[in-house]
DNA sequence: TAGATTGTTAATCGATTAACAATC
DNA sequence: TAGATTGTTAATCGATTAACAATC
């Protein structure tokens, strides 16, 4: 049973998730809305929101329990088992990811890392595959998730091979909107968009800062 | 002078250009709003809405001048001399960002790589440092913005070494809510996050799907 | 003209935030 | 108790979408 979760709700929920996990509050037992709010610049209100929808009820003199927490947002967001995901032409910013996942933490596996015109072994605890390995490693693994990271000339046709090979989830960093069947979900992340965003917000914090001086 | 535009225009008027820079479109001299928007997988009105906050009027008959579209995108959102930015601990996914300002699009210039436990080289055009040179180049290069993909371990050090620098906006990787002054501009991605929602999203369209079998 | 597109406003949607009674 | 936090609703904000008169 999954619950329908706001998109904004499900990505938070993987950061309370991972910053409960990973900082100091493991040797406290609770802890209160705002504190995760702040790790996170967030408001304490949408903590305890998100943490009403998943069904995680706090103590008003103690806070929520740490555990509890972790156990609600497992059942909301993970499946019953472990899924794999593999990474196509990611290097260097997919390590900590693999890293984060070999820990134990969270339900995805990094089982497949296929590079892309290199032979340079960049994932320590991952397998590496050359591409034309992509459909069989993908079926013989069982992965329905990619991150997926090659030229653009390149991604309509893996694509296909992709939903062919029954992926069903990709994260897209080419810069193409992928064509797919109505079953795959997609979520794009333009990197070059990204950067000039933050090139004209830059510029604008600039601007705004000098009229007060 | 810059125009106050809403985030997620200022997100698609980058992606308009890019589209209208590669695509066959070259050979085209107008292009109506539903064209973009169907690339985009967005509404025709909301190009329209787009491209009227910028300036740009089209015919009805013709539909939008592309070169009137593209100097006002770079009126909007570019600054007036090209802008340097440099690439910390990214290794594959910035190959194809790389080559698409090396290539003269847009305004941004990717002048430097900085490698981190690894020396082997991973982009053809673009200078490689050692992580002790940071400081130094980025002074040197006049450096505004980087984007920044280190272990969370180091996330914190090496984010006072550019704020000190002289960095002033960075699109951050790391898993960390990065410390910065109030004249930095910070972008966050979490890769775990997005992951999970995929993860997420995914196993809510199989349901839908299955639901209607 | 007939038909298609632009430019723009109002309606809608989704998410965040403010606010506060209830609780211990 | 006094003071702090939870749980939840209503208000607000920002962005998208629907809709359509104006245009040629």
């Amino acid at each position: 049973m999954i619950i329908n979760l706001p998109e904004q709700t499900v990505e938070r929920l993987s950061q309370y998730r991972r910053i409960l996990l990973n900082y100091q509050y493991l040797d406290h037992a609770y802890i209160f809305s705002h504190n995760l709010a702040r790790v996170l610049k967030t408001k304490s209100g949408t903590v305890r929101r998100d943490l009403m929808l998943i069904g995680v009820s706090g103590d008003v003199h103690k806070g929520y329990d740490i555990n509890l927490i972790l156990r609600k947002i497992s059942e909301a967001i993970d499946g019953d088992t472990p899924e794999n995901i593999c990474f196509i032409g990611i290097g260097n910013l997919g390590r900590s990811v693999a890293n984060h996942f070999a820990a134990g933490n969270g339900n995805l596996r990094v089982v497949a890392a296929f590079l892309f015109d290199q032979h340079q072994s960049i994932f320590p605890d991952v397998p590496e595959y050359d591409l034309t390995m992509l459909s069989e490693v993908i079926k013989q693994q069982n992965i329905l998730i990619c991150a997926l990271a090659v030229p653009r000339d390149y991604a309509r046709e893996i694509t296909l091979l992709l939903v062919n090979s029954g992926i069903m989830g990709i994260l897209n960093f080419t810069a193409t909107q992928l064509q797919v069947p109505k079953h795959v979900f997609v979520e794009d992340y333009d990197m070059v968009a990204k950067l000039e965003k933050v090139s004209y917000f830059m510029k604008m914090t600039k601007n705004h800062l000098q009229a007060y001086d």
